[in-house]
This record gives structure tokens, sequence and C-alpha cells, in this order.
DNA sequence: TCTTATGCATAAGAAAATTATGTATACTTG
DNA sequence: CAAGTATACATAATTTTCTTATGCATAAGA
């Protein structure tokens, strides 16, 4: 995420709620899409994303498909069993964490 | 920020709203001030904090007083007019953040 | 031919936390 | 009265997670 080094530790959440969307990415394509999504503000590096991504499979979360399109390859990560309850969870303490974080950049509503 | 490691890099625009909303705080105030308003689920430790409000001095977007207090020592911050406006940036910055973040989380809205 | 796009990967360095200490005073509880 | 908890500051070692810089390789466009 370039746009602005804001945030930190969002990344494997962000790929894991992707890939249960998606079923199957692969890196470019994760990056693009979020380029997409965000109109261009969040700027996933590959320097990023390609260690999250090899440390999520080691962990047992994604599960890989290499594929050669167009004489390049591609290597497709999906979500394992174990990788879509995890995306589960992070999502909901993401979304937590942003409910708590409005809190404090919102104090007037629910202080009175 | 002990709570489950989550995001990182937004503690001082944490601790400019703070000041902006309160004038004048000091360090163990503000982790209180925190926690009350996250119900418990935000605990900035002290690790962070304290290096966070002596970079921010550095910079020179907050000032300090120090003041005893029953016997005890309380360094005060508040915003100099530099970080004020540090604070209107930082905040403004953090809540575009949280937008990008929440499209990437809901995917659904918005998309069709 | 040179740049941009597609596609992967790793290494060096920086940033921002966590965890562990250290100092000191005050209050509470057994 | 000793021990633990709360208040209040600070720093050092370590870890996590990025950015930036490389490197390789193919394809398309200027």
């Amino acid at each position: 995420m370039s746009s602005s080094k804001l945030l930190k530790g969002s990344l494997a959440t962000i790929v894991l709620k992707l890939l249960e969307e998606n079923e199957k990415m692969y890196g470019y394509e994760i990056t693009q899409r979020v380029k997409e999504i965000t109109a261009g503000e969040f700027k996933i590096t590959e320097g990023a994303l390609y260690p999250t991504l090899h440390k999520l499979e080691a962990e047992g979360m994604l599960s890989t498909e290499t594929q050669k399109v167009d004489n390049r390859i591609r290597k497709y990560y999906s979500l394992t069993k174990e990788g879509n309850a995890e995306a589960q969870t992070k999502v909901a303490e993401l979304e937590e964490f942003l409910l708590n974080l409005h809190k404090l950049l919102n104090p007037k509503l629910g202080m009175g």
C-alpha cells in the first residue's frame, strides 16, 4: 500500500476478503482489483503483496495453482477451508477495529 | 495498541485528534481516554505512545508543560498551530482511508 | 528502440508497533 | 506492614510489516 503509508496490518485481511469474493486470483490481478475498487488510492506494492501471499500459503490459508496464459505464468491463489474461516475472523476483527477508530474520530456522536 | 496488533500507523492521528478535542492532555490520560472511548478494546501501550508524543513534539506539532500533581509529574501536551493543521490533514487522510477500506470489505454495495 | 504493461520473486532498509525493563509515588488490601 | 495495583514517566530490544530497489522474463505500444 503506497498511497500514504497509512494503516499497516490490513493487507492480509484485504487479500483474504478478495479471495472470499472471487475464489481464485493471481497476484497481479489483486493489485489491479484493489486499485480499481479504491479508484487508484491504494496501490499495493509487490514487495508487500508477495511475501503476504507466501506467508498465508505457508500458514495453510491459501492453496496455489499455476497457469500459463499468453506465455506468461500466473500463480492462482484460493482460500483453503481454514483460509475461509480465517477470512471471516479477520474481516470481523477489522470491521470492529474500524468501528472503534470511528468512535475516536467522531466523539460528538454518542457522547453529547 | 495491543488489542490485536491490528492497524498500525493510526496512533499519531488518534493523539492529534484527542488533543484537538481537549487542548491539553498528558500521556497516561490519553491511554485511559482511548480505553474508555473504545470500551477497553484499544489499549495503547507506553512503548508506543511516548515515542509518538516525543516525535510529534520534535516535529513542532505539540508543545509541553509539566505540572506536579499529588507529588507526581504530569507532562501535558497541547497542539501548536502547526499541529492543529496537521490534525486536520491526518484525520481527513485517515477517514478517506477508512472509506476505501470499507469499499474493499463491502464490495456488494456500489457494484451491483 | 525505449517505455509501459504484465507477471513473478527477493533483499535491504525504514517505520511503527510489542514486550520488557527501569524509576518513582500513592493507595488499597490482607 | 508487605504486596499488589494504579498513576506517571521513559527507553531499549525485538518483531512485524511495510517501502524501495532490484532482478528476471514476455508482450505491446510509441
